[in-house]
DNA sequence: CTGTTAGCGCATTCAT
DNA sequence: ATGAATGCGCTAACAG
């Protein structure tokens, strides 16, 4: 294994200019630089990432906290960010925190001694920043990200206190709302969660705050939502809960295509039809809504997530990876990327005069 | 910023002992662990990963290569496998190299600046170990894994010259055609690449191996593949040139469960009755493989990926992350995980006399 | 533009 | 069971 002083005997400079050299850091003559590199080639040189953390105080590593991979937004951000950030010289430490399994509080709180916490042997010191997927998250344990004393960026949904790039998800509620509403339906449910349930937050309450104004400002009573977790299972479970009930809306917001997916095949085998007796929108666009026809507000993720990381580098760039160093107010930057509605063939004008 | 000084400072005890106490080295006399135990607590000590590995010559990280994120065995694979690893105080460094992307040969190769390969800067000396995730390798950039210097091991299909955990894919598309004719069907054909045209590789050619073999010891034609992708899209695309041939097959193997949605979709949108014209038969057991009532052939995808890191963890617990202390044949390691038919309603008995 | 000098924070000898 | 000393391989001042 070839050091930097192999290379700096090999050349005949010191190893402080192998080390510029190799770093393109300008001060190095150009000709000192191209045998340089020559000879790290040829001994196959290759700098230690700890010795240079440990010199310079930055990692060159950047953490992703996701509570999933393998559902659409999170795979699709995943794979934006890690491109972005790879492409500009950091490596991506994955961490997957499943929804149940929270960031815990800090020193002081027993954790039995499965996975570990964020705050303690995870990201401290073993990265420079934290880019955090729309995880459910309370206000002590933001404290405890902000805690880690490097920049955290936040995606997917807006989050008080993180910077964050996401859509309005109030909006994406209204949207899918008004549309039933200008199709005529007057009987709208919306399934997914409304957020005051535990283990309902963000985005989902958001959607449901956003179908709730629209429905009332029309003048027309806003259900409780259903609640249920984002998944085509939980979709199919839902609907049977639906179709246990004396009367079927005329109208469905899914909070999310794979639910909205999910409905629509249970509905479909109890022999309602979609979009004869049910309309059904769903939220995100995701690649299978086409197959399916369905109608969706589309949020566009890989832009999200592109963006959360440039912003990113641009910070690491600046400043260093030491909190005192990242210029003030950085942690209020928000920003929403529009979302807009797809419509499809799961959602139709309502029956006229369709009271039973 | 505590440090490990902080810490022997406030127990009154030497940096060795708070090194050992903290990491449980036994040789530490149970009082003085509490006490170094407490203090590191009460300090919010958190060790540095960059001065351990420097000191240690150890990363406590893995690699985690795949090509990638959103489609189902990955997704599945990853999940399981960053479980297993960080459970056992590994961080996982992933890294996404898209097929067309792939690992590079090592020094002497120009490579332009946008993506850097594996063996330099990616992975070397910055990981203890590296799992490889059903990538497209040829010989080359094999001996480029293997020249790490580390322990490699391949997920999803047996890689010669990688210790792997995967499925034997001969037999899967052996199962799958058998099931074809063994329902009747003389005329099969499979979608999905034979691993022959450029980026066929591994298990598509292999699954088009046992198609040929059951064919043709059936005394019937392997058809060349109709290759592609195996995607949705990919799916609906061969679809459409099938049925711009001027006679269906009536039995198709897909080499992936959402290639065949896909083709399930377009078919019928041509008026195609599946299973009644043409019956379909799947691999993986994705989880909309029942949504989509497919018969397929089911693979453990978690059960592999377990099983690869965990025997990764043993490796790593005997020997270190040295090249030269890894038992003699840690590279020979081949298991290979048991799949199965899984019969649903997309295939069904050929009609009698089915000429045209 | 280049060399010299110090550490970065820990794990690991070798003592005791 | 514990302490003192050493060095992992590099970057960052500071000189020159």
């Amino acid at each position: 294994m070839a050091s930097i002083e192999d290379v700096a005997r090999a050349t005949g400079v010191s190893t402080a200019t192998v080390s510029r050299a190799l770093r393109g850091l300008g001060s190095v003559a150009e000709p000192t630089r191209v045998r340089v590199q020559r000879a790290a080639q040829t001994l196959g040189y290759v700098p230690s990432a700890a010795a240079a953390s440990l010199a310079s105080g930055r990692t060159k590593a950047v953490g992703l906290v996701t509570p999933h991979v393998s559902r659409w937004f999170f795979s699709v951000a995943i794979e934006t960010i890690e491109a972005v950030l790879r492409t500009h010289g950091y490596d991506v430490l994955l961490v997957i925190l499943p929804p149940g399994d929270q960031v815990r509080p800090g020193p002081g709180a027993i954790v039995p001694p499965s996975r570990p916490t964020i705050e303690t042997e995870l990201l401290r010191k073993r990265v420079d920043a934290t880019v955090v997927l729309t995880l459910p998250l309370v206000h002590r344990e933001l404290q405890t990200l902000r805690g880690l004393g490097h920049a955290v960026v936040n995606v997917g949904d807006v989050v008080p206190g993180l910077p964050s790039f996401g859509i309005d998800d109030v909006e994406v509620g209204r949207l899918a709302t008004r549309h039933l509403l200008d199709l005529g339906h007057t009987d709208v449910h919306l399934v997914g969660g409304s957020g005051d349930e535990p283990g309902g937050w963000g985005p989902t309450r958001d959607r449901y705050v956003g179908y709730r104004e629209v429905m009332e400002a029309a003048g027309l009573r806003a259900r409780p939502a259903i609640s249920c977790d984002l998944t085509v299972a939980e979709g199919r479970r839902a609907a049977r809960e639906l179709l246990a009930r004396p009367a079927l809306p005329t109208g469905l917001v899914a909070t999310s295509d794979e639910l909205a997916i999910g409905l629509l095949h249970e509905l479909r085998l109890a022999g309602v039809a979609v979009p004869g007796d049910v309309s059904v929108v769903g939220v995100d666009d995701h690649p299978h809504a086409e197959l399916h026809d369905l109608t969706t507000i589309a949020q566009p993720v890989a832009e999200q997530a592109e963006a959360a990381a440039r912003w990113l580098l641009r910070l690491l760039g600046t400043a260093g990876p030491v909190a005192g160093r990242l210029p003030a107010d950085w942690d209020r930057h928000v920003e929403r990327l529009p979302t807009a509605l797809v419509v499809r063939g799961s959602t139709a004008r309502a029956r006229v005069r369709q009271q039973r």
